[in-house]
DNA sequence: CGCCTGTTTGAGGGACGTCAAGTCCCGTGG
DNA sequence: CCACGGGACTTGACGTCCCTCAAACAGGCG
């Protein structure tokens, strides 16, 4: 999952439709804390998220790290290059994942059905990544986590079954990795958000949106956050 | 071109060899300046560059731009999603350019044979952004311009026959929305670089690399710049 | 209950952005 | 040939957003 527009946000990768009826496709169920594959490993099989959550990361040798994207359901992870995958994966939240092994895409057993619905796969990833390019090259912090907070509300609607709250299965840590900031940045942002009664921190792992709109104009830079009084609390000098 | 850990660089991309055998690919020069499509346009073709370079861009409403790629030779650029461009390209320098009709890829005319190579080419290209992220989320500006600089020098050493060379065809407004930063920044930081002894500026467009292996240190975040004694001038207590 | 890890909050500093004033380059025209 | 003008680039002064460092806080697990 890249933060996008939200409103320009295409559809989920549909689920590739005719790999299910292949004998090469295994559905699995991974633990929390499970690594699905590291940087460097021979690709032998790709993922279709059913449910759950992954977490696709890169390291620099200093140690830092950038957290590529999250893989929610609909979502395909594992798309190799030259044969390699070129992040580690994790498993957020106990995962249900369709497998497919790569024999089934290549040679001459290849199954050229499947093989479009990928390239198709890969070409949704490619404008999607386009998209986060911008975010992390142009957006300001609260932009950024505004951004984030949407396309979760949107992504995982499905699964909570209510467009205003967004469950957070992974870390500050991994937000701030995401989105170019520090947990410390990611942290304040989302008190600043609270503060002004944009947002309600249910548990760490829980946020409600409570002003959506507001929230998607930060998303797009196009309100400055403020007082609670530009959120009807007029009076309320408190502090900003 | 993304910026990429220059010694991790995938090969470029080769040329989608079973295509030059068809009637619906063509060679065609554009001149500096034109436009290839815009974002939103709908896709009638791919272009593969043979020479020149391209630039592909994204714009937000307020005007915030974010350069998301040079094209240089052997990339490819137009990658479709939902049949439509997401990026507008232009012409930088008058480049030669070979277009594939989508009508080849696609429906029952299409050939398998350039359909798998497109996806290779694709999963490249996804592979290329991956690394780009790491950049822009989690580089400081030296080691961007330091990275940008390496790239720029593998990717046009066939050109100029030269490794320690790099020609910069595009303007400092177009390295600054590459790169996440501002014209002044890249400005600056170049002319740092240049005052320490690692580069020279033959002109706006041309910089000679003349310490190509602290250049490469600095795009890795292993040394910091410093005054000019760490090349070898001791003794010299200019300003650093 | 205490430890440990992740998160929040605070204070302070630094890197980069903003704004503004040169400087250079190049084309145009006298 | 030089003067002029305009756009791109460079440089400087200053501000600010976010990072760094540090401490307080909170929740989970032995």
């Amino acid at each position: 999952m890249y933060v996008t527009i939200p409103s320009e946000q295409t559809p989920f990768a549909p689920q590739l439709r005719c790999a299910r009826k292949q004998a090469t496709t295994v559905t699995k169920v991974f633990k929390a804390g499970n690594n699905l594959y590291f940087e460097g490993d021979k690709v032998d099989r790709l993922y279709q998220v059913q449910s759950g959550v992954l977490r696709l990361t890169r390291l620099l040798e200093d140690g830092r790290r950038q957290v590529i994207a999250f893989g929610f359901p609909g979502d395909i992870v594992g798309f190799p290059c030259d044969g390699r995958y070129h992040t580690d994966c994790d498993v957020l939240t106990e995962a249900r994942l369709q497998a497919y092994h790569l024999s089934a895409l290549e040679g001459e057993n290849g199954n050229p059905e499947l093989h479009k619905e990928l390239l198709q796969a890969a070409l949704r990833e490619i404008s999607a990544m386009q998209d986060h390019f911008m975010m992390l090259g142009r957006k300001s912090a609260v932009e950024k986590v505004a951004s984030f907070l949407c396309v979760l509300t949107e992504r995982m609607s499905s699964d909570t079954g209510s467009r205003n709250q967004a469950f957070l299965p992974m870390s500050r840590s991994d937000i701030a990795d995401f989105l170019g900031l520090t947990t410390e940045t990611v942290s304040r942002t989302l008190s600043q958000l609270r503060k002004s009664g944009i947002i309600a921190i249910n548990n760490i792992h829980t946020v409600v949106i409570l002003q959506p709109n507001a929230l998607f104009g930060l998303s797009q830079g196009r309100e400055d956050i403020d007082c609670p009084s530009k959120s009807g609390l007029h009076g309320l000098a408190r502090a900003c």
